[in-house]
RNA sequence: GCCUCCGUGGCGGAAUUGGUAGACGCUGUGGAUUUAAAAUCCAUUGAUCCUAGAUCGUGCGGGUUCGAUUCCCGCCGGAGGUACCA
């Protein structure tokens, strides 16, 4: 019966506020064209990342970034911006569809219900998003626009010359085939050994493999003919215009390694009457060459007439390398390959060289084919130490080191003309020798490789494209026929055909006598990549956004104002968004070239562990719990509070306590308890001036408006629970003082304060009103402390006048006793006044 | 191995153009209020010397400086990313 007393009402007055809200529309922004809509204004867009609304609900890590954006979007609000904060659904995805397999229940059905508690979710937690702007990415009216911008590729090449996408119908006009067409085509279809799960029965990108292998899913290596898009040809625009971007440089790291770009060169060696070209970053060291390494996979060796002692050395290992994927390869630490029976010829000095088969050289990197220069590459080195190789000097090392496995820079040696050139020189004057002779030349490489787009799902975007049935030429859907959707099925279980479960449905396949429908789906990342684009607009029939909103709500240097989302994303979806905005870019839907202008990634939220959330520790933390137990505001101050917004955290519900207990303690500067436990009014808030409250109270405008400019919101909460210490000490408090700190609370804890605000009669919302206006002038002190050390160590402290000179701070310095005590015997040496700070007697 | 970041009380963390280290909160301890509890309030809470006051103290070792948590060099430890990428 004796339920837990409450330190405030919170369970009545959030819910109350937060269907005011609703009804009111109070966070809706009107756009371009719309009613309501004030041009004058300066706009601000600010974007969480949207969730995938899984089963599980809502994690305590959801409400960080949302709070942290929550409060700047009020905060911007309050300062005069039309503030974009809308939220959405990333609801393709895998768990809908797997739950289908199992249980019958259309993933449409189970989306929604899903959808359906993420909102619930987040609108308990007071969001200021305005709902009107909603997207759901398996919407049709959303699939549609993901479908023409995926047409927008398909219909697009990229020019080598111009570095931009430009429409394909330019080559056409050219007179250029299908044929080669397609070999420049953004989006293409292309038949490589894929990363096939027989578990999931569909195929994965190179970068999801590890998460669904950690998830018990099999994979493996087999090759299919898939689509691809070639984000490969904006490898250095992704690199280069990464640059300006106001993102955190770790992030910016993440994704320049990811690219991963290698000056070098290209070499041409002759292999028995055939041309082989490597990839090398050190052509400095051609000289050391002594051997050279294809990969398994090297086309070439179908050519090569090397006998058949050989040639059963060749085929076994290529088998035993076949099973293998890439991340196989690279546990297994040992060296293997076998020497292929063929030799090549070094360009630079005609010596002939042995050519070997290995796996630790790649198809998919560079040539597939290095030169092997032992003395100067670790895993050379290594292999060439196993299979007994030479292994010859070409590099004197700077300093004291073995020249054996020296990998750095140096002194050319035994290079011919080479010789004596320090590393830098002897590159570029032997790409210059390659050039001159037309046996190689100048080289960027990246580790970036196309992105591989088609999924074989049935709860996924389908291809707009044809097939035609006896040309076997491919072909887009009409624009007017978009969305297409997946047809209605019963029974999702994966055919085990590696064209997707599509294929069954052989009405929807079969478009026309001559045509058919391809069967692929986008990966999920295909809605996640332009939906920042569509919350401008979301409700146009005609375009994927008007041109007056993508004026309106994008900047130039960036689309969006500031991004924020976890870092698990800083790769692949960030990376893939900037592909496909450029590409937007180029064609001139966007006057933009990158989309987030700004970007910070929230830090993980541990479990009271210490370790990661997780089912299995048992450490996970259910938002809905902590709002039943303390509410929102104390949920969302405590997610602040906890420390930095970019650093990891363990979670402590003390600390929600903590906070729960600040909120209570304001609440409590209006009311007071009675005996039966309702509230009255305090009677402390009273008309009247207080100068010392009014200086704190500006203190605290100045250290939360820093706090939120810096996202450091712990600091502004700190400022805002001394602010209220000293309230709750005075007694009585000027109206006008608590209704400036309850603005300064507002983007914080936007229910209390409302509630505050209305009981104290006041009939405007405060998150409506206008931010406070900081009076320096309050903030000026006649006094100041004045710290005096000696030789360093504090030893007193003075109380000054803020104007004092220096000639008298340093004059009353020496005299102060403590100081003296310190000083007696000594010699002064040296004083340093610092204005209003201290005064540092140097004595010995 | 490489890239990026981090290392401050019992805990989360404050303190940046180098200037009082430990703000604010949690925990602990003592007290007030209460029939009791909840809630609330007050004091105290880096270590050592066991009062004063002093000494030590921001991972370790150096350096620059009147002065270093902050800047520089070299280590140690941790986190994340990536990895036979030629």
């Amino acid at each position: 019966m004796s339920e837990k007393r409450k330190p405030y009402p919170f369970d009545l007055f959030e819910p109350k506020w937060q269907s005011h809200w609703a009804e009111n529309k109070t966070y809706r922004t009107p756009g371009p064209g719309e009613e309501g809509f004030d041009a004058s204004k300066p706009k601000y867009y600010i974007l969480d990342m949207f969730p995938y609304p899984s089963g599980a609900g809502l994690h305590v890590g959801h409400p960080e970034g949302y709070t942290a954006t929550d409060i700047v979007g009020r905060y911007k609000r309050m300062n005069g911006f039309n503030v974009l904060h809308p939220m959405g659904w990333d609801a393709f995805g895998l768990p809908a569809e797997q739950y289908a397999i199992k249980t019958g229940t259309h993933p449409r059905i189970t989306t929604e219900a899903n959808t359906n508690n993420f909102r619930r979710q987040l609108q308990e937690l007071g969001f200021g998003y305005d709902w009107d702007r909603e997207i759901n990415t398996t919407d049709p009216k959303y699939v549609r626009w993901t479908q023409w911008i995926f047409l927008q590729l398909y219909h697009s090449y990229f020019c080598d010359e111009d570095q931009k996408a430009k429409p394909v119908s330019e080559l056409e006009a050219k007179g250029w085939s299908q044929k080669d067409i397609d070999e420049v085509r953004l989006a293409f279809i292309h038949e490589a050994p894929v990363n096939w799960s027989p578990s999931m029965g569909t195929v994965l990108a190179n970068e999801e493999v590890e998460e669904w292998k950690k998830k018990g899913e099999t994979v493996e290596r087999r090759p299919l003919r898939q689509w691809m898009l070639r984000i490969t040809k904006y490898a250095q625009r992704l690199i280069d215009e990464l640059e300006p971007l106001d993102w955190p440089e770790s992030i910016k790291a993440l994704q320049r390694n990811w690219i991963g770009r290698s000056e070098g060169a290209e070499v041409t060696f002759d292999v028995e009457g055939n041309d082989v070209t490597v990839f090398t970053t050190r052509p400095d060291t051609l000289f050391g060459a002594t051997y050279m390494v294809l990969a398994p996979e090297h086309p070439l060796l179908d050519e090569l007439d090397v006998g058949d002692d050989f040639d059963d050395d060749i085929i076994k290992y290529q088998e035993s390398c076949a099973n293998k994927s890439d991340m196989e390869r690279g546990l297994d630490k040992e060296k293997t390959g076998v020497f292929t029976g063929a030799f090549a010829t070094n360009p630079v000095n005609g010596e002939k060289i042995p050519v070997w088969i290995a796996d630790y050289v790649m198809m998919g990197y560079g040539s597939g084919a290095i030169m092997a220069v032992p003395a100067h590459d670790s895993r050379d080195f290594e292999f060439a130490e196993k299979f007994g190789l030479p292994i010859l000097q070409v590099v004197q090392p700077n300093g004291d080191h073995d020249w054996q496995g020296y990998t750095d820079s140096g002194t050319a040696t035994n290079s011919g003309f080479l010789d004596g050139l320090k590393t830098k020189d002897a590159k570029k004057k032997i790409i210059h020798w390659l050039v001159e002779n037309e046996k190689g030349e100048k080289k960027i490489q990246f580790k970036l490789r196309d992105w591989l787009f088609s999924r074989q799902r049935y709860w996924g975007e389908p291809f707009p494209l044809l097939w035609d049935k006896e040309t076997g030429q491919h072909s887009a859907v009409p624009e007017s026929e978009l969305p297409l959707l997946q047809p209605e099925m019963e029974d999702f279980k994966p055919t085990g055909d590696p064209r997707g479960p599509l294929i069954n449905c052989t009405d929807w396949i079969n478009y026309s006598e001559k045509l058919q429908r391809e069967t692929n789906t986008m990966p999920q990342w295909a809605g996640s990549c332009w939906y920042y684009l569509r919350y401008c607009d979301p409700d146009n029939t005609e375009n994927f956004i008007s041109p007056d909103a993508e004026n309106y709500w994008g900047n130039d240097d960036g689309f969006v104002d500031f991004y924020v989302g976890g870092k698990e994303h800083a790769v692949l979806h960030l990376l893939y968004s900037r592909f496909w905005h450029k590409v937007l870019n180029d064609l001139g839907h966007v006057k933009s070239s990158e989309p987030f202008k700004k970007y910070f990634a929230p830090g993980l939220i541990m479990g009271e562990d210490g370790q990661k959330m997780s089912k299995s520790l048992g450490n996970v933390v259910n938002p809905d719990d902590v709002v039943e137990l303390y509410g929102a505001d104390s949920l969302r101050l405590y997610e602040m509070f906890m420390g930095p917004l970019d650093q990891d955290k363990p979670w402590a519900m003390k600390g929600v306590e903590g906070v729960h207990r600040f909120l209570a303690k304001v609440w409590r500067v209006a009311f007071l308890e009675e005996s039966e436990g309702g509230w009255v009014s305090s009677g402390k808030i009273v008309e009247g001036e207080n100068a010392d409250l009014a200086k704190v109270t500006h203190q605290t405008i100045k250290r939360v408006e820093e706090a939120i400019n810096t996202l450091r919101f712990n600091t502004g909460i700190s400022a805002m629970m001394e602010c209220t210490n000293a309230y709750t000490a005075a007694g009585e408090i000027p109206r006008d003082l608590f209704l400036t700190f309850l603005k300064l609370l507002s983007p914080f804890a936007p229910h209390l304060v409302e509630e505050i605000n209305a009981t104290l009669g006041e009939t405007e919302l405060v998150s409506e009103q206008a931010w406070p206006v900081l009076d320096e002038s309050l903030l000026v002190e006649s006094e100041i402390q004045l710290i005096v050390q000696v030789n360093g160590k504090l030893r007193a402290r003075m109380t000054v006048p803020a104007d004092i000179s220096k000639e008298d701070a340093e004059a009353r310095a020496l005299a102060d006793p403590n100081v003296t005590t310190h000083t007696d015997g000594k010699t002064v040496r040296k004083v340093i006044v610092v204005p209003r700070k201290l005064v540092n007697i140097v004595a010995n």
